[in-house]
DNA sequence: GGTAAACCTGTACCCAGGTACCGTATGCAA
DNA sequence: TTGCATACGGTACCTGGGTACAGGTTTACC
């Protein structure tokens, strides 16, 4: 028998723009709210939650589509459906971090002999033999969705 | 006494698209080159290599403004002023790579920790104390500019 | 000297994830 | 009942790094 919160008092509370929760469902990551006689906006109390949650899980790496799948995957058979569910996404996510991880490393490295050899002009460098800055092979990273 | 290069030959040659060389161009990253007499550009032939730099500089973090100044930097007075030289930058930008590194690893232990735990729905697990997941303090990342 | 390929400028559009602005309408308290 | 904060919908804009298209020249080859 709650009368809901408003968008400002949900946007206040999860740390969030306010145009955001329009945002949030138009991309269908929200429900679409109750409303009072003169049309604003009346969320349920848990709205806060689903929002920290949306948050955490882009924090994670999930984009917003992502986010959204998860949230319906989880709405309407949660557990079920090995394939599609958290566990399985999650897993798919960390392979993706992983790469990243691996690839940033790369570029840290490369960056730490830049820095030991001196270098100090990009130009001169790619002419010098004596730079170790590899301006061909750096061309694509180790997965190719950078 | 070359004639140049045509914008065609430029961009196959550096694996970009011809429209990319205008970008550049507009960006101020390439300088803009001799023309023939009916307004075709016809570029030096070192512009490869220039073009080579800038995809290696980008895939090594720097944004396309900084590799313009960093060419800028490398075009008059190669290797003095070092607190804007390459160096300089080199370590700035490794200390930002070192930062994302430890983010995402972060990120890869949570994403772990969801798989341990066989985490099943994210808002259920929000609500659960045996969830790993950290909806609250996943919030912002180790360093603040994600 | 004809024709096709390459090139020109300018403008619009793409991705993601929002944010801002505008003019109007509502909610709530004094 | 008046006044102000808040919210409404719609649309435009932002970042970064390009890409695409339209409509009109120019160049190159035969």
């Amino acid at each position: 028998m709650t009368a809901g919160l408003r968008t400002g008092a949900v946007a206040a509370a999860a740390g969030v723009n306010l145009q955001t929760l329009r945002y949030y469902e138009r991309r269908g990551l929200l429900a679409e709210p109750e409303r009072t006689l003169g049309g604003h906006r009346l969320y349920p109390t848990d709205t806060v939650t689903v929002l920290r949650v949306i948050k955490a899980a882009q924090r994670l790496g999930f984009t917003l589509d992502e986010v959204g799948e998860l949230l319906e995957a989880g709405r309407h058979r949660p557990g079920r459906r090995p394939d599609r569910g958290l566990q399985a996404r999650a897993a798919t996510k960390l392979a993706e971090v992983e790469a990243k991880l691996t690839d940033l490393g790369v570029i840290a490295d490369t960056l730490r002999a830049a820095l030991a050899a001196g270098c100090a002009d990009l130009i001169t460098c790619a002419d010098s033999p004596h730079c170790p800055l590899p301006f061909a092979e750096l061309a694509q990273p180790a997965s190719s969705r950078p």
